[in-house]
DNA sequence: TTGCTGACGGAGG
DNA sequence: ACCTCCGCCAGCA
């Protein structure tokens, strides 16, 4: 059990990593891929525990809507909009703009 | 153990 | 487009 939370918290980010540079995907989406479809709460708990120690590509992973739900989480010097618009993603008003478009499905990506 | 919180998501109104 | 409610899973006092 205890080594199951240790895999499903390795497999975010992998999957978070696997992410390419100019795509977005959604917590749901990563839990959906990693078989708890329920467990995008806890997909971002583990951004929220790693994103200090450990160099993360976590701007790129949004809610189901688009929007940067954790921006106020990143150092305000290195904004989590700042960080997708460097990447050529179109962030307006904390939102992803053509968010369809940038978006990479895991489940759909990978197999 | 209980209850509250939260980088969520979907369904309704 | 906006707001609410409910289900979900860890952490914490």
């Amino acid at each position: 059990m205890n080594n199951f939370k240790r895999q499903f918290f390795k497999d975010v980010y992998d999957v978070v990593e696997l992410i390419p540079k100019g795509r977005v995907t959604s917590y749901g989406a990563i839990a959906r891929y990693l078989g708890s479809p329920g467990s995008a709460r806890t997909v971002g708990w583990a951004m929220n525990a790693v994103d200090k120690t450990q160099n993360l590509p976590a701007h790129r992973v949004v809610n189901s809507q688009g929007v940067l739900s954790g921006a106020h989480h990143f150092n305000i010097e290195n904004p989590m909009a700042v960080r997708l618009q460097k990447e050529g993603i179109e962030v307006i008003n904390n939102k992803i703009k053509n968010f369809k478009k940038v978006f990479w499905d895991p489940n759909a990506e990978l197999f």
